[in-house]
DNA sequence: CCCGTGACGGGGG
DNA sequence: CCCCCCGCCACGG
């Protein structure tokens, strides 16, 4: 628990399955509020670490609640797919906006995110 | 060292 | 809804 991106992996290990948050609000959390598109850089990091496989990315969506990664290689259409396999619902068939995003928004506890930061609970 | 590039966000038009 | 601009910051050329 030091660098950056293994805040930001702890925090969004610990996305609730069904709920979603967003690249700004994980950087608040771990108190780098300017750093959201460090955080998206983060997620992209995932593919190379060992236990990249344990976090949620697909939890993490942007600000509005839409899907933001590129689909060049159908990321997004993947994002889409897992989410909607947890229940989550999107405004239309072919779109990446999630519909009633702010009702199934994470919201931890401000004691919940010191202890994960502070004990770097594995 | 300068510069382009983003899985971002906020503000305006 | 769309578009643009600007601040942000790590990385790679």
């Amino acid at each position: 628990m030091r660098t950056f991106n293994e805040k930001v992996w702890e925090v969004a290990r610990h996305i609730p399955y069904g709920k979603v948050t967003s690249y700004g609000r994980i950087a608040k959390l771990i108190g780098a509020p300017q750093a959201a598109r460090e955080v998206g850089w983060a997620m992209a990091a995932l593919g190379n670490q060992p236990h990249g496989d344990a976090v949620p990315w697909h939890r993490v969506v942007n600000g509005e609640g839409r899907i933001s990664i590129s689909n060049h290689d159908h990321g997004a259409d993947e994002q889409r797919r897992l989410l909607m396999a947890e229940g989550v619902l999107f405004d239309g068939d072919n779109d990446l906006k999630i519909s009633g995003f702010t009702a199934i928004l994470w919201s931890p506890s401000p004691v919940e995110i010191q202890h994960l930061l502070d004990e770097g609970a594995e």
